[in-house]
DNA sequence: CGTAGGCTTGAAAAGCGTCAATAGGAGTGG
DNA sequence: CCACTCCTATTGACGCTTTTCAAGCCTACG
């Protein structure tokens, strides 16, 4: 565990909040004045635990973490993958007592900051309160995708529209290419996500190459043949994500 | 349509916001001050319609309404009911093309706010600002034990969950006894919440009716036999719905 | 080079969906 | 006030998607 902070670490915190709200350079000097640790995390090691007290908010620097929430009967549901750049749970910040966990997928450094940091800055530099606000409006987006695609979606189309999301997002995040990937999670982890089976998501991968809508190389790797016919396939509409600047900046 | 607007329409806004974070009077008076148009909605219609720009942000002042999406092939998949008092969408005031769609299930009058006010009081009232964060917050909550209810629970637990969930909502909005209350839906919008067909959600219904979980002296009314009995059955820990003040008042 | 976790595949069972027909209830118009 | 109608609820029979169980294989990693 590395205890020490590092003067750049909040610099792709700083990058994500200010895409969206113009923050003026003194906005953003604040972001980084953030007082945090930097922390190298193992794989399945949690950063936070459901019903525990949470008392940071984190940044993922690298590696990937998933939130999740435990059913009676053991069963898991998987609400979110997180990638480098990403504040996992700015609401974490707000909400003490944290109702789901945040764990590693694999190894990574995350930076860790003090919930009360967080509100104060909401509250000294409004424009960065509105641009942590934006951030928890667009997961709360993603939350919604999620539900519609697990409630209303059949396996096939489900597991089309996980590797959709997956080809945008790791794209943005510097972490794919442009029609291929490395899987972030295995086939139970997949499964968790999309509210199945690892054995029927295994089928449906398999369904979705034979019919030539991806190709994979390796287990984890996915190649897409025709993007258009995967998103048609997986019911994929890239709005939900809110990951272009179409829609100007605020303020 | 009433164009009218009303001095004390956002009374129950700022009730609300207030609730977890102490709002000055000075705060209050803002809120109240902003600038709304009062309107009468007929039931089954559009407050907010997928792919359309969003304008306004919405408060409920009475009846209820649901926020949905639509899938290839037609389903549904409703992803929040809103009932008097309820911010819908405050979401709406930052994203700007709406992703999903928000109906009105009965009679019932909204205040509408322009989009823009709402940044101004966020920016120029930080507190405001972050009582409006927060309100987004439980509500990504709420939606990400839907997601965990619909993804990972069976059919049985799922209704019992939901109907855990109106039970307290209802209270808190005075809208329902301590152990009654009058579905706010029909059994088709249940199933279209919760991931199943309408003729599931009737047997499930039944289910717990015959197991004397619930009583049900009309189709609509439901009046809980053993409150803890129910909430087993449905895995149901309201820790989620952030309802309590445990959590201390932020600033 | 060995082992454990992840992947793949098949067969059988179960839960939930679909289809269809009936009954009930609230609102409407005569 | 009654008849009509549409929407909602209820119930049964049947079928299909997905799960469960089980076995074998692959591959990354120690």
């Amino acid at each position: 565990m590395d205890h020490s902070a590092h003067a750049l670490a909040l610099e792709p915190l700083a990058l994500k909040l200010a895409k969206h709200v113009d923050l003026g350079s003194a906005d953003r000097a604040a972001i980084l004045a953030l007082p945090c640790i930097v922390k190298r995390m193992e794989r399945h090691q949690y950063i936070v635990r459901e019903r525990e007290l949470a008392t940071h908010s984190v940044v993922m620097l690298s590696g990937y973490s998933i939130l999740s929430k435990l059913v009676a009967g053991g069963g898991r549901q998987i609400l979110a993958i997180h990638m480098a750049g990403d504040a996992v749970d700015l609401q974490n910040s707000i909400l003490k007592v944290a109702d789901h966990s945040v764990q590693m997928l694999t190894r990574g450094e995350v930076a860790l900051i003090p919930r009360e940091e967080v509100i104060h800055l909401a509250i000294n530099r409004p424009k960065v309160g509105l641009a942590m606000w934006w951030d928890t409006l667009v997961d709360a987006s993603k939350f919604r995708e999620w539900l519609a695609n697990v409630g209303r979606r059949d396996a096939r189309t489900r597991v089309a529209h996980i590797l959709c999301e997956f080809s945008l997002c790791l794209k943005v995040a510097g972490l794919g290419g442009d029609n291929d990937y490395e899987l972030p999670m295995t086939q139970e982890q997949l499964a968790d996500s999309t509210g199945l089976t690892a054995v029927h998501v295994n089928r449906m991968l398999k369904s979705l190459q034979s019919d030539g809508l991806i190709h994979r190389s390796s287990t984890r790797s996915v190649r897409i043949g025709d993007w258009r016919n995967l998103a048609e396939a997986g019911d994929f509409d890239s709005t939900y994500l809110h990951l272009n600047r179409d829609e100007p900046a605020l303020v």
